[in-house]
DNA sequence: GTGGTCTAGACCACC
DNA sequence: GTGGTCTAGACCACG
C-alpha cells in the first residue's frame, strides 16, 4: 500500500510537511487508502521511520483542512468530496510543476531539453 | 544580476537553502560568472526582504563548497573552477528532476500526462 | 547545584564563554561531577536570565571538548575522564592567575601589594 | 614606553575594550604617558597590531569619560585630576582582583593556595 | 519535557 | 562600505 521508497524527503523542509504532501499525493493518486481508511499514526510512523508525534502533526493539519476526520481511539477516515479532490489534485500538480519549471529555467534549459530529461528520469 | 522576481520561495524549505540554490542556479545558468562580485550581504538581504544573517549563512555554505570566496572587509567573489561547474550543474538538475518525477508518480500520472503538463506550464 | 548568585558576569566577554567557564569551574571545584545531569538548556537559561540558545552554545562547546554528552530528546550528562579533569583544572588556574598578574603589573603594583590586596578581598 | 608583550588580549571581550583597559592601566601605572601626551592613534594601532579605527574607538570612550582630551590633527592629552586618578585606580584594582578571587573560589582554592600561585606566577 | 535549527537584529573589526 | 559574531525567540523532532 505504502512503500518507503516513495517517501523521498524533500530535504530541508519539515518532516511533518513532507508527510502532509505525501499523504495528499497518496489520496489524489488513490493509493494510500483502503476504502476510506487511512493507515494508523503508529503504522505510518513505523513505515516512514519517524516519530509518531510527527505523523500526528501531519494528520492534525489534514483534519484542519477538512480532508480527513479523526476520533480518539478510532481510525482516521477520508472525508473529502469529489469537488475537493479535484481542487487538491490541482494544487498539488501546480505546486510541483511550477517549482520544477522555475528551477529548470533558472539553469538555462530549453523546453526540449526539459522534456528529454523528464523522459530519461521517469523510470 | 539578481532580480527579486526570480527569487521564488520554495515554500517550506529554509530560506538560506533557497538562496543557496538560487545562486547555484545563477552560476550554472551563466548569469553569475567566475571572478564576478556577489551582491553584499546587506544588499541581497534588503532585496529579498530577509535578515542579513540568512544571506550570510547561504554565502558561508557556498564558501564551504569552494564556489565563492569571502574575506572580512572585502567583497565576496565567485571562484569556482570549470571542473566544479559541471558537477554543480549535474547535482542541480538531478535534484530538481528527481523531485518532480517522484511527486508526479505519487499522484498517479503517466509519463505522457507529465510531458503535457510540462509543455503547458513552460510558458 | 548551580546558584545564580555565583554567576557573576565578567563584563565584556561573551555570555556563552562566561557560562562555559562557570561550568568548567564547577567541575574542577567538584560541585559538578562525572555522570551527573546538567541543568536543561531552558532551566539554566531561565535561571541566568539569558536566551536558551546562549546556554546551548556553551553546552555545545563543552561537548566539543568532550566534557559533556548531549542527545536530542534526552538530558545532558557530564562525561569527562579523570585525566581530562587535571588538564582542565590547569588551564583554568593558569588563565585566571595569568590574567590577574598581568593586570596588576600593568598598574604598577609590587608583589607584596598584590598579596595584600588578595588577602583583603578574599572575604 | 609601550610593549606589545604587555598587551594580553583578555580573549573574548571586544578589542576596543581591551585597549581601553590597557590605556587606563598605563595611565594609573604612569607608564603610558610622556608628560601628559598619549601615543597617537596610528602609533598605538601599529604597536598593538590592530586597526586604527579600533584604537580610535577606545580613545573616544576615554574622552567620553573625561580622562583625555582630543582635538583634530593634534595629539591627545590626559586631562584627569588627581582625585579622578585615585578613583580610576580603585575601579581597576577592584575589577581585577574581584574577578580573580571569584574564579579561584569557584574552583575550590584556599586563600593560602591562591597566594602561593600568585607568588609563583608573578614573574 | 529534552536538545537542535532557523530567522532576526545589533554590534564588532576591518577596508 | 565589507564580512563575522553574539544574543534572542520561535519552531522542529524526539522521548
Amino acid at each position: 500500500m505504502l512503500s518507503f521508497a516513495e517517501f523521498v524527503q524533500e530535504e530541508g523542509s519539515p518532516i511533518y510537511q513532507q508527510i502532509l504532501l505525501y499523504v495528499k499525493r497518496g489520496i489524489v493518486g488513490g493509493r494510500i487508502v483502503q476504502g476510506q481508511e487511512l493507515p494508523s499514526r503508529r503504522a505510518l510512523s513505523t513505515l516512514l521511520g519517524v516519530n509518531p508525534n510527527t505523523v500526528q502533526k501531519a494528520y492534525r493539519l489534514l483534519e484542519d483542512e477538512g480532508l480527513i476526520s479523526s476520533h480518539a481511539g478510532a481510525k482516521s477516515y477520508i472525508t473529502l468530496q469529489d469537488s475537493q479532490l479535484q481542487q487538491v489534485a490541482h494544487e498539488l500538480l501546480e505546486r510541483d510543476i511550477k517549482g520544477l519549471v522555475g528551477a529548470l529555467q533558472q539553469v538555462g534549459l530549453t523546453k526540449e531539453m526539459a522534456v528529454e530529461l523528464l523522459n530519461q528520469y521517469w523510470e
